[in-house]
RNA sequence: GUGGUUGUAGCUCAGUUGGUUAGAGCGCUGGAUUGUGAUUCCAGAGGUCGCCGGUUCGAACCCGGUCUUCCACCCCA
């Protein structure tokens, strides 16, 4: 049988690991600067958990979890003979596979609010699953890094995520922009143009701005059911890139001039940043439960030219998530690093460290049984000073263990023959130049 | 979920209207070199042509199904 494994997973070599790792571990440490704590949850979820969440697009993406034991013997006969999966679902399977971090951390907040401390700040770092068709920098299963806060309706945390987001990007070297909306304007947007109970379609047409131009806009909003007065007026707004130039467009709606007047005060409180940091009245993000201000990152093109890659790190406020389990009402905000696509880009531009890929310091070579005892003895004292070496476990042929040296990407390899026992003079080479010196033990721990 | 696309050696790919024994480069193994890798030279190993079925005297090639890859939708990190 020929090994496989399932579409839209994907295994990772070493030197992979420790590129993802190294953005792991970059995001994680600003995750704990800004005082965000550690959570975990399981991967799987009841599945009465996730559906419904993300809209019905979404609850065709989850993952199902077959029940254990007789499954179909418990499930109603007649349904089953008609083949019908939707009615036939909820009876063979009870858990699903997270889809994201935000619906199980809005569980896991209202299940557990007797113990946390409000404004309660969490970050996980985790895989989630999404039964998407799969293309480039589209798997089934992927990581995010996602940080959230909770309890609070301040919108120092817009202003706060913001700034994480740049010091992240910032840090990995990675020129993006960041672009903030907010659903309130979107809402006003709709209600300005008559069609209140239209947003989401206004939204997923303008969001298209940039990928159909206008005329596709307008074409999507037409097959969308908006009549031509109100595509005259949501055109008044896409060529908009201030704030101060929507304003005036909203003045008649009072829920846009709440959003108006949350993002100004969110953009004033940002500081200066690395990143440009944008108003753009076109994003709309599809996560659903979203409601007041709205984050999406793209690679900066004018510093990086030639990059196609879509939103590599998103987010946004939600007023009422823990509300649907139940919960007090609280309002929470976060953001989410798309950890795959950031490594696609940074592999692409060459921005990995050199030392993100190899971590060995030694490979200790032994030319004779004698030598490899005393390889193993040294080797050992070599690990408890704190250095990271290997030894090669046989006496072979030294051209082999060389080769073998070099494929590991030992940056020192120290050989140990009869004289070098005899002497505790090491015979150490630099495999970069190839440069080789004797050094005792203190001088290789030194 | 809809439409399309891809699959030949470990990797990247050739392979003529269907015709004997399916090739190349890189990599791999061994040797030149029994204490020196990444360079050079020589030799060698490695393939149920994604899988199942069909058409044919004969299929890597044609047809059907299936899995996979990538692309456009949908949606999204």
């Amino acid at each position: 049988m020929k090994p496989s494994i399932p579409k839209g997973t994907r295994d990772f070599l070493p030197h992979e690991v420790r590129r993802r790792n190294y953005i792991f571990d970059v995001i994680r440490k600003h995750f704990h600067r800004y005082g965000y704590q550690p959570i975990e949850t399981p991967v799987m979820e009841n599945l009465s958990t996730l559906t419904g969440k993300y809209g019905e697009e979404g609850d065709r993406l989850l993952f199902k979890v077959l029940n254990n034991g007789d499954f179909l013997g418990k499930a109603d006969s007649q349904q089953l003979a008609a083949q019908d999966s939707d009615a036939v679902l909820p009876q063979i399977s009870k858990r699903g596979l997270r889809y994201d971090l935000t619906v199980p951390f809005a569980r896991y907040v209202v299940m557990h609010q007797n113990d946390l401390a409000f404004p309660f700040k969490r970050y996980a770092i985790a895989p989630v699953w999404r039964a998407d068709r799969p293309q480039k920098g589209r798997y089934n299963e992927f990581y995010q890094c996602d940080a959230d806060v909770v309890g609070s309706d301040s919108l120092l945390y817009e202003a706060e995520l913001t700034q994480l987001l740049d010091w992240v990007f910032a840090d990995l070297g990675l020129r993006v922009v960041i672009r903030l909306n907010n659903r309130k304007i979107l809402a006003g947007l709709a209600e300005i143009a008559g069609h209140q109970d239209r947003m989401m379609d206004i939204t997923i047409a303008i969001d298209k701005l940039d990928k159909i131009g206008e005329a596709g806009v307008e074409k999507e909003l037409r097959e969308r059911g908006v009549d031509a007065a109100a595509i005259d007026t949501i055109k008044q707004f896409l060529g908009v890139t201030s704030l101060g130039k929507v304003a005036p467009l909203l003045e008649k709606s009072a829920i846009g001039r709440e959003g108006i007047g949350e993002l100004q005060a969110v953009f004033d409180t940002i500081g200066a940043t690395t990143s440009r940091v944008e108003f753009d009245v076109t994003l709309a993000r599809g996560l659903n439960y979203y409601t007041g201000c709205i984050y999406e990152v793209a690679v900066d093109t004018d510093s990086h030219p030639g990059i196609q890659m879509g939103s590599i790190a998103g987010g946004g406020r939600y007023a009422d998530l823990t509300g649907i389990f139940g919960g007090r009402d609280l309002p929470g905000v976060g953001i989410s690093f798309g950890a795959e696509r950031i490594y696609d880009v940074l592999e692409e531009l060459q921005l990995f460290p050199a030392d993100a890929s190899e971590d060995l310091e030694y490979l200790l070579l032994c030319l004779d049984e004698a030598s490899l005892a005393h390889g193993f003895e040294l080797v050992g004292q070599l690990r408890r000073a704190g250095r990271n070496a290997d030894l090669y476990p046989a006496a072979a042929k030294l051209g082999k263990m060389m080769k073998y040296a070099d494929q590991r990407n030992a940056p020192k390899v120290i050989i140990i023959g009869s004289e070098e026992v005899k002497s505790g003079k090491y015979s150490v080479k630099t495999m970069a130049t190839g440069e080789q010196a004797t050094q005792s033990l203190s001088g290789l721990i030194g």
